[in-house]
DNA sequence: GCATGATCATGC
DNA sequence: GCATGATCATGC
């Protein structure tokens, strides 16, 4: 309470447990959640734990060594998810460069968390709403393992001077996240005259949904390709990854099946081939590694010619949707920022079969993903009665953004068939659409070494 | 050969 | 039944 010190991280604990089930509006003695302002992390740490909320790079239990941590999950059809990224502190550009993991600010601001999980429903009133679980957390050894790594990818982007080109995609639990009134917020970075958005460590939401699953919850653990955390020691998740692939390079489909035993004829096969040589038995995004990460497999086939026929297609969108969200809150932005693509490349020989020639994890570099930004703008600027269709033979042509028109991303339909519409605020009926990322885009990517 | 619109096949 | 990842088909 008011002036009280917790002295231990177990003290913390036993405030936190009292909290459960206490609905916010109780706890709430300044009334911040009728004036709507401040969230309910704020209220916890005011109201509930007596002091005021910082974000510098102390634990906000000093003596305890201890960073409270209130997060909220939704729950859907397919379970439990965290409704949003936990941030940790800002990044110190100046200062963070010139330290090891152990002596960096993430570290001893979360190297211990009291997290404090509530469910979030949207129709529900905020005061409403309870914390179910408190939860001690430190970062078990083999989840700490891919986290170091991902510090030490922050920290060497610093040392290169390209704070700048951070962003979320480029690692695997811990990122780089966006922090601000507006991402416009600009700091100075030691290695390069460029300005570079400020930023803040966070945890990724698919990280969080299994830290809310695994160990707030007490959820069965999920498959691990990784059994022995040492490996990631002296190597990164990438290589590991790599190597166990190595030997299946040059197979062919048919080769790869029959050493596997079984077929199918899914069009995900090519990335259920990919599960099984890395020794899972179950969906490869299934496993604990997949699924905190947020890595998205795509399987690529190469044409003789060198050409990949396909663009990539993403969800269909409504454009209803569209218009409410903003760029930063875009299901687009979304689905692109935090995640790793792992491209699966078969390349077809003389005789028509695909064989395995790589695989490479990717993500977006900051400057595509703006450009990608202003195929959303145009798409949405569209959708406010711009939007003109026209029959032309058997197919109905449109305005939206085409492949000829950005090098990375455009609009094209994506429905069942014609008959799976979408509906433009002025009434007019079009097919789903939804974005791709070109063709031609694609193969630069493979190219780039 | 390629861009664009249209549709297929699976798994949940 | 539907969303999703993936591929097909037409016309220039």
């Amino acid at each position: 309470m008011e002036g009280t010190v917790y002295q231990t991280p177990a003290a913390v604990l036993r405030r936190g447990q009292e909290a459960i089930g206490i609905p916010f509006r109780e706890m709430d003695k300044t009334g911040r959640l009728r004036s709507g302002k401040g969230a309910v992390g704020t209220v916890v740490e005011e109201s509930w734990f007596g002091y005021t909320p910082n974000s510098d790079a102390e634990p906000d239990f000093p003596e305890a060594g201890v960073e409270l941590k209130v997060t909220p999950y939704v729950r859907n059809r397919r379970g439990l998810r965290a409704k949003e990224r936990l941030v940790g502190c800002l990044i110190n550009y100046e200062t963070e460069w010139d330290k090891t993991f152990e002596t960096s600010d993430f570290c001893r601001k979360c190297g211990t968390m009291l997290i404090l999980s509530y469910e979030h429903r949207p129709d529900a009133d905020k005061g409403d709403l309870f914390i179910d679980h408190a939860t001690l957390f430190r970062f078990p050894e083999e989840d700490l393992a891919i986290i170091r790594q991902d510090w030490e990818t922050i920290r060497d982007k610093i040392r290169a001077g390209q704070a700048h080109l951070l962003t979320e995609g480029d690692t695997l639990y811990l990122a780089a996240c966006t922090k601000g009134a507006t991402a416009a917020t600009m700091r100075r970075q030691p290695f390069s005259p460029i300005p570079a958005k400020q930023r803040a460590y966070s945890l990724k939401p698919a990280y969080m949904t299994r830290i809310l699953n695994e160990y707030v919850f007490g959820a069965r653990r999920d498959e691990r390709i990784i059994q022995d955390w040492r490996l990631l020691e002296r190597q990164s998740f990438e290589a590991v990854l790599l190597e166990r692939l190595r030997p299946y390079l040059g197979w062919t489909e048919a080769r790869l099946w029959a050493q596997f035993g079984g077929r199918s004829a899914a069009k995900s096969r090519l990335a259920l081939l990919l599960g099984r040589m890395l020794g899972v038995r179950g969906p490869l995004a299934r496993t604990a590694e997949f699924q905190s990460a947020g890595i998205c497999p795509k399987t690529v086939r190469i044409q003789r010619s060198s050409r990949i026929r396909e663009s990539m297609s993403f969800p269909a969108f409504r454009f209803s949707q569209l218009l409410e969200e903003t760029w930063e809150t875009s299901a687009l932005r979304q689905q692109l920022e935090p995640t790793k693509f792992l491209f699966v490349v078969f390349r077809e020989q003389a005789d028509g079969q695909y064989c395995l020639e790589r695989v490479k994890l990717w993500n977006m570099p900051a400057e595509d993903l703006e450009e990608v930004r202003r195929v959303w703008e145009r798409t949405r600027a569209l959708a406010c009665g711009g939007v003109r269709l026209c029959p032309d033979g058997r197919v109905v042509r449109n305005n939206l953004p085409k492949a000829s028109e950005s090098p990375v991303a455009h609009v094209r339909p994506h429905g069942r068939d014609a008959s799976d519409v979408d509906v433009l605020p002025d009434g007019t009926v079009l097919p789903k659409q939804c974005f791709w990322l070109n063709n031609r885009y694609i193969e630069r990517i493979l190219q780039a070494e």
